[in-house]
This record gives C-alpha cells, structure tokens and sequence, in this order.
DNA sequence: TGTAGGTTTAAAT
DNA sequence: TAAACCTACA
C-alpha cells in the first residue's frame, strides 16, 4: 500500500531516468511488482489453478532486459508477514476470497468477462509462483534473496549495506527505508522515475540545516502508512505542515500537540496513537532482514543503544539463523513453513562464475562466498562519468539508402507470439500425453531435436520453460561476458552463434514484428504496392526500396559549427530550415561522400570523445517541453512542425525525381521562404507529385502524437526536439551511430508506429511523457500518444539493433543548434526513393 | 478553496 | 498497487 499520494508528493524531485544510466550497477527489484503484473495476464488459470508460466516469461522480460543494459539484477520475494500486518493480510485474504466466489458465480451464469474481472481482483502471488520465477532467474544466473518478512526492508538493507546502488519498485514505502535512489514506474525499456533520498527536503521545503531524514519519516507515518492508520483529517499536506513548522526533536511532545500548535485544528491525540507512531517508527527502522553475505538475519539498521530487541517483535519475530538462511533461499514455502525446494548456493554452479577477474568480484552472486561489495568510490565513478555535450557541435548523421534485408534463415522460422505459445503447449502435452494427434506428431518430430529454436521468442520459451534447464544451462557459458558486451555503449554487436539465446525483446503491444508469422509478413510484401504498414519498427516499405537499391554506408560528419564549414558533399541532399534566429539546421541526405571524409568522420568520432555508457535519452525534455508550452516559450510543440518544408524546396526534389537521374538521388534546398503548412494524411495514395517519385515515397503517419508530425507534400517526419534528448544525448546517441561503424546500417533513429490517419488539426495536448499523470476522461488516445513518445523514443535510445530489422532507406539527420540558445529544434526523417 | 478520504480504473495478453 | 476522479467537509 505504501504512503497514499506520496510518489505525486515528490513530483517535484522525479528524475526521468533510463535505468541504463546505472550500468554497471546491482539493481534490487520488489520481484512482487513484476509477478503481481504479469500474473493479471494469465489471471483467470492462475485462480482456476491451470499451470501457467505466463507470469515468469513477464518478469524474465525486464530481467533480459536489465542484464542486455549491463545491469546485475537481484530479485528480492516478500518472506513472512508481519505480525503487525496479519490483520491487512486477512481483509486481503477475506477480499480475494469474495471475489473468487463472485467469479465462479458469474462463471456459472456465463459472464465471462465479467468473471474474469473478478478473477484479476483475486490475483495471490503464491509461494510457488515465486520459485518458479526464482527458477528462471536461477538458469540466468540472477541472484535471488527471499526476504524473512517484508521485501520493502530487504531491498533497502541491500541498498544500505552496498550490493544494491539502485531499487527498482512500485512502492513508496522505500522510500521511508531509507534507500537512497529509488526508480518507480520502470517499463519495458527501462525508463522510469529516480528519486534520490538526497533531494527529499526540496520537497518538504526545509531549510537545510533543520532537515533530517527522520523528519522526512516521521511525515510519512503521520499521513498514514502500512503500519499506522492515519489521524482523522491528516494527510501528506498537513503532516508536511508540521514537519515543516516543527523544531521540536522529541517526537512525543510534538504528537501531543501538533493540531492545536501547527495546524490550528481542535483534535486530541491518543496515547495509543503516539505509541503506534513509534512502534511504526521501530518497523521502518529495525526490521529484520537477511544479509547474504554473512548469512545471517539482522535489524535493517543497528540497534540504537537503549533498545531491547525482544521489544521489537512488530517488526519481526527472531527465526532460527538456519531456518532464515533456507527462506532467504527460497527453499522454503512462508505460508506452510515447509521445505519445497532444495537450491544450495555452495553447490550450484551458475553459469559462468569461474571466469570472474579478481576486479569483478562484485558481479559474482551474492551466495558465493567471494562476492564482494563493489567499493562505493567505483561506483561513484561509473556513475558521475561525465558524458559528451555537443553544445557547440553539429552532427549530421548521414544514411545511405537501406539495405534490402536478406531473408534471414532465422526470419523463415519466425512464428508469432500466439503460435509459439500453442506450440509450446502442444509439447508440452506432447510429453505428458501418448495421444498424440498425427499433426503433433509431426511437429515433434522436425522440432524435438536437441538443438535449440531459432527464433528468439520460441528459443526464451524453450528454455525457460521446459524442465529440463540443463541444456540451457549449457548454452549460457560465458553469458556474463556476452552480457557485458551488449552492454548499450557497445550496442549492436552481431549476435555470435555461440550466443546465448536472446530473450525476446520487450515487446509492448505495438511491437510484434520481432516474431511474425508467415501470414503476417505477407503484410511486408512490398509488392503490395501502397500498403501501408503498421510497425514500430518500420517506417514504411515500398517495393522499389528492396529491389533497386544498392547497399550504401552509413555516413556520419561530425563538424564543428564554430570552425568549421559546412563541407558536405555536393552530392548531398541539403534542406536547411531556419525556425527561430537560433536556428535548427536540417539535413537530409542520401548521397554517399567521400571516403576521405569518411575517414575523417571516424577519426573524429574516435579522438573527439566517446560514446558514453548509459542513458542516451532522459524523459526530462517531455516535462520541460510541457513547461514551456504552457508558459509560452518559445519551445512550442507544433508551431515548429507546422512549417516543415518548402513547396519550392518539394519541387526542386520531384523535379530531379523526374528526371530519373540516378545519380542526382538529391536535390539541395536553399530557399525555404515559402512555408507549407502541413495538412492531414489520409493515405499514401492521396500524396501528389510525380508517380515515379511518390511511389516510392512511402505515406507514413506517426503516432497520434502532437509533438510528431508528417508532411505529405515532403515526406517528412517533423518531431519536436523538444521532446527529445537534450543536445548532449543527441550527440552521444550520434556518435555511437557514428562510431559504431562503417560497413553496418543503423540508421533509424526513430522508429515509430503508423496510423493511417493523423490529426492535426486536433488540439494539442502537449507533450507529457512522465505517465505519472493520467488523464481519465476522453484521454484513451492522448495516453496512447504519450506511450508512442514514449516508446518511440525508447527505441531512438536504446533499441538500435532493432534497426537492422526496420532498416529502410531513408535518410535521417539530426541537427542541434548552438548551444544555450532556446530554440524549437527539429528532426526531420525523409524517406527518399 | 484546499484537503482528506472514498471509489474507480488500469495493469497484461 | 497507485493514479485519477469524485465527494464531503472545514
């Protein structure tokens, strides 16, 4: 439950992060978060009690997805309950019981959806449902703790003790632990919302030298928390009144008189509230916990001198070090306190510790007896590392036409989500069952063999679920280091065949062309001539793109704005927009350069600076941008993208279309007087201009999102870069394009879902991307758009190997303006033919 | 008018 | 589980 309203209490010091920020780093996870999402998708067989692993395949997601950013992942399970918390778990229990009777009730008069509605309101995350993604994590060699009560005080002990520099958690109560960096709300991709324990006073607006974290506590309990029920009347506003007004340090006095002397209110104080306040204190501070070092249980903090543990049952009954050790495994079942697993961390071998270096101790699990807690100053290092600016700087990205994918043996076998999940239960009946169908049969018989599935998704689901993990086990040998190497500052590395299997990428609901099956990419057929395709991943397809088109080299300048000239080629496709007097310079470009300047470009790219680790990409330009349009700024959202391209700029480029010079694959702008607005698309087939040219100019609608638009008349993608990286992480994510290669294409930026339609003549919502907020009424498409920003620029940051699945031929530039000039900054993506 | 507290909704697929 | 929404109250 946590502390109602607290996490919009602290919105002033939400920090939109990516969790790649921490690369590097143990991350904690409240595995209960994660199984209680997971399990509302297979809710109905979980209360009907029909095996599901649905729930473990969720969690496994984020687990991939925090081991391919570097990340060492520790799972922590909720252990016993409280004694203090009996009574919640009861009306819980009494609660889900009620709805499991309504459901089979509403089951029985045929109202399925009604029933399962019911059902998902019973969702219990069962012991055995724990070890099961214990299992899983297990076989991916992550580290799991089960905590001897809560796993709230768990994860702040491994935070306080130094395995854990970051938890991952959708509950507040954290907070009030004492953790210092907390990420709440983490999707699929990794963003989420940082809040540091060292900015908690900006938000109770104390003066520094009055603040104390106890404070920060004590506010907290008094608006009402898991273990005290607040006073009538008092909430988070008044209990911060208080605090804020409060000097006195004897927490006693000050309860006694609170309402009259801070509040102004006529409310009595009972002696047993001010007794429950501390004993609620006592929880927070001295629950016990499970340290996996020594393998002991221990009170989250030391005991302050004075303190009688025996006093401090609330906060968790001693258990017998033994018995702990065994819970804290996993081994043993909290509701029955029976023994339901054997893992024993001395004998287990996970995969690949023996090739630890002896600096790498910290990566070990946290059983091995040479783990070692990473040295604070390390961390602090990898963490402040200072990342390039490209203040100053502008990088032109430049893409060649795309390759034509060549149908990957892979891609043949590639099944859709739906079908490898039939399939994997039809083995699965096929072990247990001697009545096969002569289909199953056969089945088995071309996939039985020892070798694992090709396509990711059917490999992850293989492997993770079938019971028998050693094979998987085999196939994860030097997993770490190939963790490491897909670490995102290294992206995109080819996958060796000696790789272990990749789990399926997240996989919102948008994106499924990782694992489409035959009949669904027929839809890619570019044959189909004017289809429009609805992809993240793909902008657009046209047939002409696969058939005529050489591979070319992704080119990159990276050019210093204030030495340099602009030395692009003559080759080049120019189109140049000033919006502001601080003007966006942008830059569409098919051509090849030369491959001097190429080389200069690496050189550049090389000595310059580095790609930086981490996060290339933070949400903090959505909250900005929303800032300033609501204050008038110059930072608009759509006045920029209403005036993308000139008409005569358009006509120079289907003029030398038309032409059908093949070498004139550009056209170079340099009048942009005339402004065409942009109007609403309906299609591709409603796009004028020659045939030859627009054919192959694919219709791409974007995501109904205002601060992403497409002109018709151009091509052109507008997308506020407002809402996008500020200009230090364009350049990082530039010069990792830049650096990343010259023989590979990993252009694609920004990948994106299409609509037929877009509206833009429809109000702008603004740009709100923190999806702490939510708007309920009428706001179904409004939160849609802000999941496509969202994701779309997940993508842009940090999924660029999907690019060699959405490669198209388009060119994409991206521009920064000089620094410290507020400006409305464009991106522009042209799919050229 | 601001605040607290109760209710509804979404989450995943 | 928490945000959003709605209502009651001081």
């Amino acid at each position: 439950m946590g502390i109602t309203g607290l996490l919009p209490f602290l919105k002033k010091i939400h920090v939109p992060v990516n969790v790649a920020k921490f690369e590097g780093c143990t991350v904690a996870i409240d595995a209960y978060c994660w199984l209680h999402k997971g399990a509302f998708s297979c809710a109905e067989k979980l209360a009907l009690g029909e095996p599901t692993e649905q729930y473990v395949y969720y969690c496994m997601k984020y687990v991939e997805m925090l081991l391919k950013k570097n990340l060492k992942p520790v799972l922590v399970f909720d252990g016993c309950h409280l004694p203090s918390k009996k009574e919640v778990e009861k009306t819980r229990r009494e609660k889900r019981e009620i709805n499991k009777k309504k459901a089979a009730q509403l089951l029985r008069e045929g109202k399925r959806a009604e029933a399962r509605e019911c059902l998902q309101r019973c969702i219990d995350i069962s012991p055995d449902m724990a070890l099961k993604l214990m299992d899983a994590c297990r076989a991916r060699g992550v580290d799991c703790v089960v905590a001897p009560y809560e796993a709230d005080a768990q994860l702040a002990y491994l935070n306080k003790c130094g395995i854990a520099q970051l938890i991952i958690t959708e509950d507040s109560d954290l907070l009030l632990f004492g953790c210092d960096k907390v990420l709440f709300k983490m999707d699929h991709f990794g963003n989420g919302v940082l809040v540091e324990q060292n900015r908690l006073n900006e938000v109770m607006e104390i003066q520094s030298g009055f603040y104390s974290f106890e404070k920060f506590r004590y506010l907290c309990i008094l608006s009402g928390c898991d273990y005290l029920s607040s006073l009538p009347g008092i909430g988070l506003g008044k209990a911060s009144k208080v605090f804020k007004k409060a000097r006195q340090t004897d927490i006693r006095q000050l309860l006694r008189k609170f309402p009259s002397t801070y509040l102004n209110m006529s409310l009595t104080v009972p002696e047993e509230y001010i007794e429950g306040f501390i004993r609620a204190n006592n929880t927070f501070l001295y629950q016990l916990v499970y340290d996996p070092i020594q393998r002991r249980l221990r009170p989250l903090n030391s005991y302050e001198e004075g303190l009688n543990p025996k006093e401090l049952r609330y906060a968790g009954e001693m258990i017998p070090q033994d018995q702990a050790y065994q819970i804290a495994l996993g081994n043993i079942n909290i509701y029955t306190k029976e023994k339901f697993a054997c893992f024993d961390p001395d004998s287990y071998v996970p995969p690949k510790a023996s090739k630890r270096k002896p600096e790498q101790l910290h990566r070990l699990s946290i059983w091995d007896r040479n783990y070692r807690i990473r040295p604070r100053g390390e961390l602090r290092e990898v963490q402040n590392m200072e990342r390039p600016g490209l203040q100053g700087k502008e990088v032109i990205v430049r893409q060649g036409p795309k390759l034509k994918r060549p149908a990957a043996e892979d891609d043949k076998n590639v099944k859709s989500d739906t079908e490898l999940t039939r399939m994997y239960k039809e083995e699965n009946d096929e072990n247990s069952s001697t009545l096969l169908s002569p289909r199953k049969r056969r089945r088995s018989s071309s996939d039985s063999e020892d070798e694992l599935p090709k396509s990711p998704v059917k490999k992850f689901r293989k492997l993770y679920m079938s019971p028998n993990k050693a094979q998987f086990l085999d196939s994860l040998k030097d997993a770490d280091q190939e963790v490491s190497h897909q670490s995102p500052s290294k992206g995109g590395e080819e996958p060796t065949p000696e790789s272990p299997p990749e789990a399926p990428r997240p996989s919102p609901k948008r994106n499924r062309f990782a694992v489409l099956s035959e009949e669904k990419r027929e839809k890619f057929n570019i044959n189909a001539s004017k289809t429009i395709v609805k992809s993240r991943f793909f902008a657009s397809s046209s047939e002409k793109y696969e058939n005529c088109m050489e591979p070319k080299q992704e080119d990159c300048i990276v050019k210093d704005n204030a030495t340099e000239d602009n030395t692009v080629s003559e080759k080049s496709v120019q189109m140049e927009e000033e919006i502001n007097d601080s003007s966006t310079v942008v830059i569409v470009s098919s051509s090849s350069t030369k491959s001097t300047e190429k080389q200069n470009i690496s050189n550049s790219v090389q000595n310059k600076s580095k790609p930086s680790p981490g996060s290339a990409f933070t949400w903090s330009k959505f909250k900005s941008s929303k800032m300033s349009n609501a204050a008038g700024t110059k930072g608009k959202v759509n006045s920029s993208f209403k005036k993308v391209v000139s008409e005569p700029c358009l006509s120079n480029y289907f003029s030398s279309k038309s032409k059908g010079s093949d070498s004139e694959k550009s056209f170079k702008c340099t009048e942009l007087s005339s402004i065409s607005p942009l109007r609403p698309v309906e299609s591709c087939e409603e796009v004028t201009g020659t045939e030859d040219s627009l054919s192959q100019v694919s219709s791409v609608s974007l995501s109904q999102a205002s601060s992403v638009s497409y002109s018709q008349e151009s091509g052109t993608y507008s997308i506020d870069l407002d809402c996008f990286p500020d200009s230090q992480e364009v350049r990082t994510i530039s010069l990792e394009y830049a650096a990343k290669t010259e023989t590979e294409y990993t252009s694609h930026a920004v990948s994106y879902q299409e609509t037929k339609k877009i509206s833009l003549g429809s109000k702008k919502t603004g740009c709100r991307a923190s999806g702490l907020s939510k708007n309920r009424k009428g706001t179904v498409s409004s939160d849609n758009k802000q999941q496509s920003i969202k994701d779309l620029f997940s993508k842009f940051a940090y999924n660029k190997r999907e690019d060699k699945l959405s490669v198209e031929k388009d060119v994409e530039l991206i521009s920064v303006t000089p620094s410290n000039k507020p400006c409305t900054k464009a991106v522009q993506r042209k799919l050229l033919p």
